[in-house]
DNA sequence: TCGGGCATGTAAATTGTTACATGATTAC
DNA sequence: GTAATCATGTAACAATTTACATGCCCGA
């Protein structure tokens, strides 16, 4: 049985047949919002795959390079993967290190503390900027829908995740950085009131 | 150096001296919204912690038990601590296995994707309903607030953290249940149409 | 009496990262 | 000329999970 990361080459690759390399680009950083890994866990599991016969290449030659091999998934491959898909899956530990520092943010100084969410901040509001792109050149590349039968479902699912994501964090980052400023007298960190507060808006 | 577990053991015994067992509590599923790790991982680097001088313990002796560990952070981990809480964190992947399942969606039947859906809808909507409890019960128990000053501060903002998150995450659900019923004629995957439409609100 | 909680640890296996290795091409 | 992109792979290391190991107490 293959990995996670495993069932992630084969969605990919059920979606068109393509290189150890494409797949390393797509699952990079800051904008792999499917699945991330690097190209040294990529490839050995492109062997693995290969060797279940769940995916097949074929080589194309190039002048002064190494030969692309385009891999594409087998009938066996789409089995698996539609079987696995199908099943409940595993939960996995989103450990951010980025709440381990909020958590002991009160213990350095306010100038530091502001300087690090400003920082992961504009990071974080760069990374949102480019989804809502991607997802905007998604949609009008799509002018037909990209509902559950369009063959870019799967990408729209994963970007509009992505996006989502991105939005909570950003706006989390903002109320951090809201609770560390000195001036925050106009909006206390958690007081009782008899007026109920909303969990910051995004945006 | 420490590793990012390290680092969030380390936050958790400034709060408080505690037991690797307490530690191993915190940090489990589903409810381990800060940082998630198993007790095969926290009792040796607890250890190594102790090795570097980061923390120390003191054995409390039980009846017909082993005894109890219960750590608590040095003076020189309190500064290694603070050192790296204001240097920038390193991003780690957010792999999730449901990311490829959506993704795999149209290949699977619709009677199976609707089941998948529904099942973890419900499992993160429990969730989400736990840790607002969570949320609520903490700050009834911290009537004078839970600002940046407040010991509870990191509890609050990994909670907060975690809240947002798993509002996000129910909300894609529901849109790919949506996207998946066949009754979806009245709320249609993008169409170009002359109003905007917003994301999934939660609740 | 059976499962779960308490309480510690270690060992083996898996998964993921970083670095090593090669080498031409292209854009600045 | 220097860095980035293309293109593959492996090896050493670090992080994480799962299983092994022990054993009492408590509640259903």
């Amino acid at each position: 049985m293959p990995s996670s990361l495993g069932y992630a080459i084969l969605a990919l690759v059920a979606s068109k047949p393509q290189s150890g390399y494409d797949l390393a680009r797509q699952m990079k950083q800051p904008l792999g919002e499917f699945w991330q890994a690097k190209h040294g866990q990529i490839y050995p599991e492109l062997a693995r795959l290969e060797k279940a016969g769940l995916v097949e290449f074929n080589e194309l030659a190039q002048k002064s390079r190494p030969p692309r091999k385009v891999h594409a998934i087998t009938p066996a491959g789409k089995a698996e993967l539609v079987s696995w898909a199908s099943k409940p899956p595993q939960e996995r530990p989103r450990n951010d290190e980025l709440v381990i520092k909020a958590h002991a943010l009160r213990r350095i100084s306010s100038i530091a503390a502001m300087g690090l969410l400003q920082t992961e901040l504009e990071a974080h509001d760069h990374r949102l900027a480019a989804l809502e792109q991607r997802r905007a050149a998604l949609e009008s590349r799509n002018l037909s829908g990209l509902g559950i039968d369009s063959p870019r479902f799967g990408d729209y699912a994963a970007l509009r995740h992505a996006i989502g994501t991105e939005r909570e964090y950003v706006a989390w980052c903002r109320w951090l950085l809201a609770e560390v400023s000195p001036k925050t007298k106009a909006r206390p960190a958690h007081r009782p009131s008899r007026s109920k507060r909303q969990v910051a808006s995004h945006k």
